[in-house]
DNA sequence: GTCAATACTTTGTCATGACAAACTGAAGAA
DNA sequence: TTCTTCAGTTTGTCATGACAAAGTATTGAC
């Protein structure tokens, strides 16, 4: 039994020289259209690198390097001696370094903010471990209760070096503390979380509305941006009723 | 105020054209060891790609790809017209996708396996479709107590579609499903998992030896081979009072 | 002194060419 | 038939060369 997988030849595929965005990526995102749109279903082979490159009119390490970019997402597998074949037709992204309130504008669930609390005091030593600050540097400590669809989902508590951003209760009441961090030309790049799960006390129970000994999700977690600047430490507890952690993950 | 960034010009690296590990790797593994041990600090900016290339007599492409490896791991970031800086000692990898048993196992805590319950059975609807495979496929489901250091840890169950793996008893009980999986040949490349936590039920507080009603974290995952296929989906509570989930994120 | 224009440095992108290594499948030998 | 050998295909690695874009530092004008 010949197990002849279909050889699907990608449709002319133009690039855009004049276009200020990379050929690579312009290969790429073709690429990844026709997957998604299922012109090129899962399990067929793509052309082979050689042959791509010359009908696109490009060189092979641009092909190559289009082609990667889409492995590294999980749509592609690449074989020598075999080939490239396409395993799933969706992006897999890796986890996403964003905040729970993009999460929530993106899945168009109404999120709203109360911030309980917000001082600026010196960092406590578990705080500055966590930062990787020297003990005492002034930090933002934030308390946050966080709703969505008109009901409290999360309570948050984050503390932010002073010198990265000063925060003011308003900005925080209307926007997420990524939205504020990106915008102050912070990037968040690295991050280290750690979920746990753990019984509620009966302060969080009453602030969640939930009963005393619900479960909630824990996270903590301490973000850097590119220049190896910690951004902020934060330890948070979800309603477990009415939230979970999506991840994908994808082993090179 | 000038901040000079330091410079550390890389002590000699040589690299043998005579071994099979390919030239980027080798540079890559020199640097990654001059970070880890500190003769290259955090903040310290690394000579450009250029000198370092002709000093390491290799090409540019070269050094080019071992400096993408290290900053694809975090340790460190490029900046045009600025130049590539250290911003962490330590490897960040990605969230692994690798089995509790090996996790326990790396980490001396001595784990044992008792192996509740194996049978063979046609999927159910929600197997089939976290699967995605069609609905009375023959699946091996299996239920098992993890143990750490004596104790109960996490109470796991399984589906592995027949075809992919017969699985037995004495198997399971000495071995990960990971582990087994990837002996028979086939590796799990990608997967989506769900963390969610709840409290547990009485069966599972008496298995668990926890409290009626106490946290436990709830983990569900589906993980496919590079082929695309579908190679098992689990359901899993871990003790939140024991066990917790550690990741590292990395935003492009 | 302050600001804008310019030169320089460094990474980003791309092309061309070459050989190596892994896998497949067919031809040939036992 | 069954195994081995060999040729062909395809991705993996590497070199060389060139220009573009972004950031930094210097210079010069006012």
């Amino acid at each position: 039994m010949t197990s002849s997988t279909p050889r699907s030849p990608v449709r002319p595929v133009e690039v855009d020289r004049t276009s200020p965005v990379p050929l690579y990526y312009q290969v790429a995102t073709r690429l990844q259209e026709l997957i998604e749109s299922g012109e090129i279903g899962v399990g067929a082979r793509i052309e082979n690198e050689v042959d791509l490159a010359s009908r696109l009119g490009v060189s092979r390490p641009t092909t190559r390097r289009a082609i990667q970019y889409l492995v590294e997402r999980g749509m592609l597998v690449r074989k020598r001696g075999v080939g490239t074949q396409v395993v799933h037709p969706k992006v897999r992204r890796p986890v996403e370094l964003s905040s729970l309130y993009d999460d929530l504008v993106a899945g168009d669930r109404a999120p709203r903010t109360e911030v309980l609390d917000i001082r600026q005091m010196p960092a406590s030593d578990a705080i500055a471990a966590a930062l990787e600050i020297p003990a005492g540097t002034e930090v933002t400590w934030i308390e946050r209760l966080r709703f969505a669809g008109g009901e409290p989902l999360a309570l948050m508590h984050n503390a932010i070096p002073l010198d990265v951003l000063p925060l003011s209760k308003e900005d925080l009441a209307e926007h997420g503390l990524y939205e504020l961090l990106r915008r102050a030309g912070h990037v968040p790049r690295i991050a280290t979380q750690v979920i746990g799960a753990r019984s509620a006390t009966s302060s969080e129970a009453r602030i969640l509305d939930e009963k005393r000994g619900a479960s909630l999700l824990t996270m903590t977690r301490t973000a850097w941006e590119a220049g190896g600047r910690a951004l902020e430490y934060g330890s948070h507890v979800y309603r477990a009723s009415r939230y979970s952690f999506e991840l994908n993950l994808s082993a090179g």
